[in-house]
DNA sequence: TGTTAGCACTCGTCAGGTTAGAGTGCTAAC
DNA sequence: GTTAGCACTCTAACCTGACGAGTGCTAACA
């Protein structure tokens, strides 16, 4: 059978009318349509074709017509195909309130990262997930060693994406300030500018020897340093919206409500699944849909979800996901998310400079 | 009417078995307890008493017994009062999981208090709610800038109680290496130890005056600190169990499970509910139970919130909230926060040592 | 006087039946 | 190829009656 421009426009308007309604479709609603002006005879009759082809189905005889994984995949690829055929045009969409964003007093990147995903589950109404900035081949840009009380000191470490991370370390032996500074430099100088690779044993025991006495410091710090480079790889993830599922009757039916919500709250499984996500079907840019079962998360199944990748150069990068219904509304969370995408390079470039 | 002895069993009964079951509770349940050797009729005469009293409620003509909030009250009150007298006695909980806490790692206070969270939810199966370190005569500890790009330097500012925050400074003017660690050091000199009523205007101009060239680094500085202390009184909040609360249909009927888990999702809203928390009934130690109506939040109305505080010394003090049904297992609850209370002091004292 | 057995009564739940409406597929005519 | 008409199917909503749990009341009992 051969889909046609006019099947293809009725499967769209299903698809359109069922993200708005959430209802099936009948052949009535979409006779009603100016633009292909048919009789719901004639609808019907290509409804049964799109049927036949596995791109919508009927819940149940007497029902209309809902969108299957297929059809929305169809919808989906046709769109983002689409959009970067135009992609010059300009787009009016309802400015992001993105503008606190911008503010300079950013200390630190997670926040910031955790207000985007505020700010983008308010305004799309689904929930979402970003992942913490990452890199693998980050460096280490510097380290600091403070004194605190006696017995204690104040290591932050700082990698390349200024991820700073701030480690308590409780020494055994007593060390002074001036010793504390002379070690701070040696480390600096032995360590800045090295991944974890390339942090060896051969530099390991040139910096023990270097440091004489204070073995258990040295050996402390590099710990530390280890535990923040690990840290980096454990993908922190934060969410936001999770109350949104509720808007969607199909995602908050029998128990799934609270396994998303589980799911959810479960950042580590949730951020290795979203951190192993990988182009499957090559789309436009970094902007990648899953729709249904191609989601890689079990309680997941019923919902779509738009990853998009944002880099703060350097390699650091993360991930921005949106979690709907499948019957979300993808033209929207595409436009939205890349919009965002070009305030981050914004913020980005302004900081660089 | 009077509450005789009897009464009071037959009320604690009902508690204790609606407890269990989340259905009303008949009077032929109650008669073939062991204890009191009753008929059905005898107790529907007490039941009906314990109703005209207002302690218990029956949601239809003819169905069993729920308690009201003041039967709850009441029962609360006793236990507590209870446990107040045989305090000394050993008690035999299962031990909670909470050896990973003393792990010596602790490189974040907030990272522990998360994990605990966590596991007091896991064992409870309510939700839980910590709010971070808190103290309202935090003191500067000391603070300390270090180079880290060209015209953007890192200034990691330590309050008392170890709360540690970083800020990433971008300056217009150039600053030297040398120039830096002079800075480092008269603002040292000027600030630590002070609190931030204490750091008035006479020791800002004081600071601008010695700084010479560097006023714009040392205005900046001074907002990262008052920053950080503000941030402080912001009350981070960490949540953990919310899913749970699907397995009680009471919290869940409805838009309840959407209005809590929204209620959940906004920390600052709860932070500063569960901050504003003061003992209202005197009761023991440091916990608190809040029943229904007693609960400051909105969306809670239909819980109970059982709260303890945490004090990690210098006066920094935090909350841990366990938030259920009405029916909960109020006595498990109390012992498992009250392990967990001495689970901290011994973590604080050892770290402290 | 407190306790108990018996009984009529109330009310919610559940299964079964009915109805109205939405939507389809098919057929025949245009 | 398109459309009108019609019989058919299925769900949701509503009603109904039977059932059972639980009560309150009364009268008898220790």
């Amino acid at each position: 059978m051969e889909l046609d421009a006019r099947k293809l426009e009725i499967l769209f308007a299903i698809i359109e009318n069922y993200q708005e309604t959430g209802e099936p479709v009948g052949s009535r609603t979409i006779s009603k349509l100016d633009r292909l002006n048919l009789s719901p005879a004639t609808i019907r009759n290509e409804m049964s074709d799109l049927e036949e082809m596995g791109l919508i189905v009927q819940p149940h005889t007497s029902a209309g017509r809902i969108p299957t994984d297929k059809g929305y995949r169809l919808y989906v690829d046709r769109m983002l195909a689409d959009q970067a055929k135009k992609a010059e045009e300009p787009r009016d969409l309802p400015a992001l309130p993105m503008q606190d964003l911008l503010t300079r007093r950013i200390d630190r990147v997670e926040e910031m990262l955790l207000k985007m995903a505020q700010i983008l589950a308010a305004n799309t109404n689904y929930t979402t997930m970003v992942t913490g900035p990452h890199s693998r081949k980050s460096k280490l840009k510097f380290l600091q060693l403070s004194p605190m009380d006696k017995g204690r000191i104040l290591a932050v470490v700082v990698l390349s994406g200024d991820i700073v991370k701030n480690n308590i370390l409780t020494l055994d032996e007593e060390v002074g300030s001036d010793e504390l500074m002379e070690l701070n430099f040696i480390l600096n100088k032995r360590l800045t500018g090295l991944s974890l690779e390339e942090i060896n044993l051969s530099v390991i025991s040139g910096l023990k020897n270097e440091a004489g006495d204070h073995v258990e410091v040295v050996s402390k710090v590099l710990d530390a340093v280890a535990e923040t480079f690990a840290k980096e790889d454990s993908y922190p993830v934060y969410t936001s919206g999770a109350p949104n599922i509720f808007r969607y009757p199909e995602l908050t039916g029998g128990d799934r409500a609270s396994e998303l919500i589980s799911t959810l709250e479960e950042k580590k499984t949730l951020g290795s699944a979203i951190g192993s996500l990988t182009s499957p079907a090559g789309s436009r840019q970094d902007i990648q849909v899953y729709i249904g079962d191609e989601v890689p998360v079990e309680s997941m199944k019923d919902c779509s979800v738009v990853t998009a990748t944002y880099s703060l150069g350097d390699g650091v990068q993360g991930k921005i996901g949106i979690i709907g219904p499948k019957r979300m509304n993808y033209q929207k969370v595409v436009d939205t998310l890349q919009e965002t995408m070009s305030h981050l390079d914004g913020i980005f470039l302004q900081t660089e400079e």
